[in-house]
DNA sequence: ACGCGTGCCTGTTGGC
DNA sequence: TGCCAACAGGCACGCG
């Protein structure tokens, strides 16, 4: 389930695949997986991929359109891989199968059109991932985008901390609200509560503010040794280069129930939590 | 206004 | 052994 260290990796492997490659062409398999931008698929020939980079889950190219100058704002390709998105490049005799949603046409880098070399493709098993095309200017228009919360890397754990604060609901509810923090979904708000001794249906309310700080630190923490570790994958993720994560080796909690605490030695417990299954150490958070 | 439950979707798993 | 319900979960949406 590709969260941000996992959407992070996609990006860091994509992006050398794609980056200044022309786009000849896209081909849409399913209606509903272009979310908006319609009628940009038919006028996307000569345009290049001039950046890859992620906001929250979301993998996002940057596509230089043709004669129009450098100033002008570029067109983004915005991916929401949700659970099962992939984003893949395969040779031209590569076949689209059923679960292969958007295909793009790629000609090789720095070459003036002409040719296709590659084709990206963007397949998702269950079908809930979706691609935007957008005018960047056109994104605060956009709700999903314009409500995000910070960048969990980018931000002081103080100041995350601060947007917990007096705010009510289980504190799980609020790691998984992508307009209180971003990119954090049902492992690492697991894992990250694990670390930080907090059970996951505690009221917010009643947390410290020291241990709530003590939470974003941990978040903090475990994103980063998961970008280091290429993202978990439990059964679907795959990089751009069809690459396993590793991380799901170091979890503590996730998937985990009925299974020994490793600081505790008791039984993990299931719950559900905010509609999510969850897993936690009664002993070990409180 | 906000917290909660449901639907979307397909493949895998587990219980009877 | 085989079938089918339950489950996986990010987010939009509707309800109270």
């Amino acid at each position: 389930m590709p969260e941000l260290p996992e959407v992070e990796t996609v990006i860091r492997t994509l992006a050398p695949q794609v980056l200044g490659c022309g786009i000849l062409g896209a081909k849409l398999y399913n209606e509903r997986t272009l979310a908006a931008g319609r009628d940009w698929l038919d006028r996307l020939e000569g345009a290049r991929i001039s950046a890859a980079w992620r906001r929250a889950k979301l993998a996002v190219l940057e596509l230089s359109l043709p004669g129009k100058g450098e100033e002008e704002e570029p067109l983004l390709a915005v991916f929401h891989l949700k659970m099962t998105g992939r984003l893949f490049v395969h040779p031209l005799d590569f076949e689209p199968h059923k679960h292969t949603k958007l295909t793009f046409d790629l000609s090789a880098p720095g070459a003036a059109g002409g040719e296709p070399d590659r084709r990206l493709f963007f397949d998702d098993m269950r079908g809930f991932g979706y691609c935007r095309l957008a005018r960047q200017e056109e994104l605060p228009d956009w709700k999903f985008w314009a409500e995000l919360g910070p960048e969990p890397l980018l931000s002081k754990p103080k100041a995350l901390a601060k947007r917990f604060a007096g705010r009510r609901g289980r504190v799980k509810a609020l790691l998984l609200d992508q307009s209180v923090i971003v990119g954090i979904g049902n492992i690492y708000a697991d894992e990250a509560l694990f670390r930080a001794g907090i059970r996951p249906d505690a009221l917010t309310q009643n947390i410290e503010v020291k241990k709530l700080e003590k939470l974003c630190s941990e978040v903090q923490s475990i994103l980063k040794e998961a970008i280091a570790q290429c993202g978990s994958s439990i059964r679907d993720y795959r990089d751009a280069n069809g690459n396993a994560g590793a991380f799901q080796n170091s979890f503590n909690v996730y998937g985990r129930k009925g299974e020994d605490c490793k600081t505790c030695g008791q039984p993990l417990e299931a719950t559900r939590v905010a509609g999510r299954g969850t897993v936690f150490c009664p002993h070990c958070q409180e």
